[in-house]
DNA sequence: TTGTAGGCGTTATCAT
DNA sequence: ATGATAACGCCTACAA
């Protein structure tokens, strides 16, 4: 007889002469029970062992606190930040969340929304990219999109232009005499590309000399180091005594071009200045801490948490409105100064 | 009236004129059916626009097929990897995860606990180590501890002893004068004790001088470099000219010597040589890659999925075992090879 | 191969 | 302030 059954709000009420009704009401509505009565049933529950359901709970009331969560990977530590402060959030916000990462296409993605849908998720943060905003709006259910494509749906994004401005203000205030960016051929449609855009702008404005790279790519950190190499190799004879002014489009591109430097030399010499994005561990732990822009993922997820509880408590009314234009915030990013720059 | 209701079984079998059952069997022995009207429910489906809900299936048969995690952060690249790896291992088990990261202490820990148990969830893995195993093992539903304490419950861990070892062995093989091994002051209940113990141990093995020094301490990375500053200084003088070799307990503190030793000769002298432990990211993006124990993460996350489900599996049968003696994995870790060492 | 009826544990709607 | 009863959507004997 191992098979021992949960206690339920129908042993309660058995065993303190209360209906089924009246337990319920005990966690959901207690003022509406006499304090003796109270204690009465709290006595109950502990020495009956009661430990709740909320899974029955969820079926009668159609609110199940589940979030879901889509992310690309949590190796990056851009996304394993995101989800630590979301699933932080739990504290003030009280909503459980359901992980999938998504690294095998569009259909396997799907698959994962699908799933999530049948655990009655009130609402879905993505950050992968693999399903466009359109398909992802079709669910009908609140979705926010954190750094991506979100014409359909309401994001959250860092403000890659102010971010990008922040970094080439510094290098130009520096006196650089030629300010490089160095960065992938980025998708003009992708938030991120207006870090190659804001790099532009700003160095035409102020009528600095720039140049900018996007020959960077490759799949794993030798193939990135070994295009990097060839960038550096390449300014270092093309500018050889002029102040470079470099911004990377992220720290680990920065780090490696640092330590570059750092090998050749044996030391920082004073005709370089650095610039990364992200804040991520590796620009602090660099040989030189490199000056970076900290995108604000704490209050990046806060405001995707608001937006999107918002919008889930809409669709909890009796009347729900259906859904409405997307909204879209845009986080602006900090200037990080550590030792890469003066 | 939006607010429309959800497509049931109800509604499948009035379309059909089957019965609710036998749409059940639909999806759970389909084969008890014949082609023909599995076909006709097929297409029911769809032009019903059916969504399952797995909650109403699990409160009807009890197999929630969810595993509760708790880690104390996703800051440390062990966890955010070893969180991928579960949450990866979706693909092969079908078990959804709900992921708690405590980092207040063991009241709030047991409240995450509760809340985990309330939906039913199958089993859990540990990784934080504020509650006891005694405590851990009383909520009697299978438990995974991993790299924590674990008298009362079962466990995975990587082989420390294995792992400072194969580090010990080739800082002597290749000739180092003296052996330093640098580190916190652990605990010798946590598994990571071993550590110290298989350094020392081999180095009296081969009557090799060895030095240990266990005054690492420091909540924030400048906190750390500061003390490791110290830890290098002090080397510098008692062992100038000697060839020394130091194992480190983790990467992030390899780094940091490294990068002193860097900042100080401009190069990687031959004088030294450098192990670290964990393979972290840090490791193979420092001016020098680093010489490192790859703790075998892949693979200790499968082992723990297999006890888990072995134990998981048990206890849905109508008469399962009693959880019975805890189980104890030790997964070796693996020497990666790079330049802080010939 | 298919159907009937009851149950999973909680909440919601009326009553009283 | 408290109850009776019917959901919620699915599963599982037991029957036929």
């Amino acid at each position: 007889m191992s098979k021992k059954k949960q206690v339920t709000f129908a042993d309660i009420a058995e065993y303190t002469n209360f209906s089924k009704t009246t337990i319920s009401r005990y966690f959901n509505h207690p003022d509406s029970l006499t304090l003796e009565n109270q204690e009465k049933i709290s006595q109950a529950l502990d020495t009956l062992g009661y430990k709740k359901n909320k899974l029955a709970k969820v079926l009668a009331n159609g609110k199940s606190e589940f979030i879901g969560i889509i992310v690309p990977n949590l190796y990056l530590h851009y996304y394993s930040e995101m989800l630590t402060q979301f699933l932080s959030s739990y504290r003030d916000y009280h909503y459980k969340f359901l992980v999938f990462v998504s690294e095998h296409g569009a259909e396997e993605e799907q698959q994962y929304i699908e799933e999530l849908l049948s655990y009655q998720i009130e609402g879905l943060i993505v950050l992968s990219h693999t399903l466009p905003s359109e398909k992802l709006a079709s669910y009908q259910i609140p979705v926010i999109a954190i750094e991506r494509e979100a014409e359909h749906i309401s994001s959250v994004n860092t403000d890659n232009y102010m971010g990008a401005l922040q970094a080439t203000s510094l290098l130009i205030r520096d006196k650089c005499d030629i300010l490089i960016h160095i960065n992938v051929n980025v998708n003009k449609s992708a938030p991120a590309y207006d870090r190659i855009w804001a790099f532009q702008a700003t160095c035409e404005e102020y009528h600095v000399p720039y140049d900018i790279d996007l020959s960077v790519k490759g799949a794993s950190y030798h193939e990135l180091l070994d295009v990097i190499r060839e960038i550096f190799n390449k300014i270092e004879s093309k500018y050889p005594d002029q102040k470079k002014g470099i911004f990377l489009a992220n720290d680990t591109y920065a780090n490696m071009f640092l330590n570059l430097i750092f090998q050749k030399y044996g030391t920082f010499p004073s005709t370089y200045e650095i610039v990364g994005f992200d804040n991520s561990p590796i620009a602090s732990k660099a040989i030189l801490p490199i000056t970076t822009i900290g995108q604000q993922i704490d209050v990046i997820a806060k405001t995707a948490m608001d937006l999107l509880v918002q919008q889930m408590e809409e669709q909890k009314k009796r009347v729900p409105k259906p859904l409405g234009e997307p909204i879209h915030k845009q986080i602006t990013p900090i200037l990080i100064r550590r030792n890469t720059t003066e």
